[in-house]
DNA sequence: GAAGCTGCTATAACGCGGTTATAGCTCAAT
DNA sequence: ATTGAGCTATAACCGCGTTATAGCAGCTTC
């Protein structure tokens, strides 16, 4: 099928290389010259195939959602499906902390995949195959919040709307703590993110022994899985 | 006092032309060229006042949250800490969607007033003396916290920890729903913030219907308030 | 009151980064 | 072999942040 990949996978390097600069440099270091020296090819490179650099830097962005997806995906389904949202959480935590450069490019983006397709299309209305691709991380949690009302762990509601508010908390959690503000390594995992998922459990009508248990739960797959495959190793 | 106020107030100038420029154009039209037109002067002023875009920008970012917290603390007090909180709540909301370009900048920057007084240093050891100003936007939420958990409301806790949980999830609501993820107008508040502040309200251990209540009066407050200064009317 | 110092200003130029015009190349199809 | 499409490198263009420089107002000092 493809007899001749000689280089013209320039494209994906474009877009591999940017991630890097990304993460390196910050955004400042997003630049067409460096990008095309670090790939080896000329500027032009960035404009036949994509146009200009705010195209390239959307495709950065939506390369980060679908690595997001990717992850979420990694995690699975056991059948507690609260220790489940948690381990959701810690992973989305830990994409962000290892690469706060591209997520904040990600996130800085308005709703992925053009205007349209946002969250209250599936909330209120059945307009749901119109769900994009920048969507499917939200999937993850919805799928693992409606497990967790059929268990009876949380009252019955509107899962997309349970989910809306779990996805809310934890979006927040890990924007500011990448902002610098709940400081640095994984305090902020216990001190905050832990009570607000027990809190916000609690709250959606789980109780306090069963979702502490639930997290203790997230925290030993968590550490089973770093374990075994180093931290990240998608791709 | 002000013997000649003839033409020295070119830094503030220059500051809110900023603001105006980002709130009409976004990041791009925040150019030393436009600004200078802008104010009427040459792009010197710039320099000779602040030293250059990024130290302007820093200063767009820090008037953010100067104003953010003044609009926080036009909130008040009443009788009903939760309702208070879900007040904040519905200010905070409010002063994002009338100008997200700004806030998009404010919470784009690292931590304010530097790199150090992150929350950590709140929730884990007592050097809060160094609290920064761009923290008084949080001291609100933590003495409504507080106050809900002397009347009772809220459970036993720490008053930092729970404020930080409610802030979380605020803030994940605010920029998801300034991303467009929430759709546009106000149902983000009904569909989604406001039961996500029921949510963690109970979780903290407040009764759902106490909690709804709370949700009432927050909203009768805020028609009120609108009704009578227009919307915002700070300054 | 004249000299000098300080702070602010406008003008003009420099450097860098995104972009574009253009010509040459490779490769598949005819 | 010829043609045409797609990709490429080179080089130039343009806008924006920045800086060098000179002029000017106002205050201090003798």
């Amino acid at each position: 099928m493809s007899p001749k990949p000689r280089a013209t996978d320039v494209k994906e390097r474009l877009v591999e290389a940017a991630i890097r600069l990304l993460d390196e440099g910050g955004p400042e270091a997003l630049q067409a010259r460096k990008l095309a020296a670090e790939v080896g090819v000329s500027t032009m490179a960035v404009y036949t195939h994509f146009g200009g650099m705010t195209a390239l830097v959307d495709e950065v962005a939506r390369t980060g959602f679908l690595k997001l997806s990717a992850w979420l995906a990694e995690v699975g389904e056991t059948e507690d499906p609260v220790a489940d949202i948690f381990s959701l959480a810690r992973t989305y935590r830990q994409a962000v902390a290892e690469q706060p450069q591209l997520f904040a490019v990600t996130f800085g983006q308005s709703a992925p995949g053009g205007e349209r397709a946002t969250l209250s299309d599936l909330t209120t209305e059945e307009g749901r195959e119109a769900a994009q691709e920048g969507l499917e991380a939200f999937d993850h949690i919805v799928r693992a919040t409606e497990r967790a009302i059929e268990a009876g762990r949380f009252r019955p509601a509107d899962k997309y709307q349970a989910a809306a508010q779990l996805w809310s908390a934890l979006h927040g959690f890990v924007t500011l703590e990448a902002s610098g503000h709940f400081g640095a390594g994984e305090q902020g995992i216990d001190h905050i993110l832990i009570p607000l998922g027990i809190t916000l459990a609690v709250g959606l009508g789980d109780t306090v022994e069963r979702a502490e248990h639930s997290t203790e739960a997230a925290k030993a797959a968590w550490r089973a899985r770093t374990r075994n495959a180093g931290q990240g190793g998608n791709d």
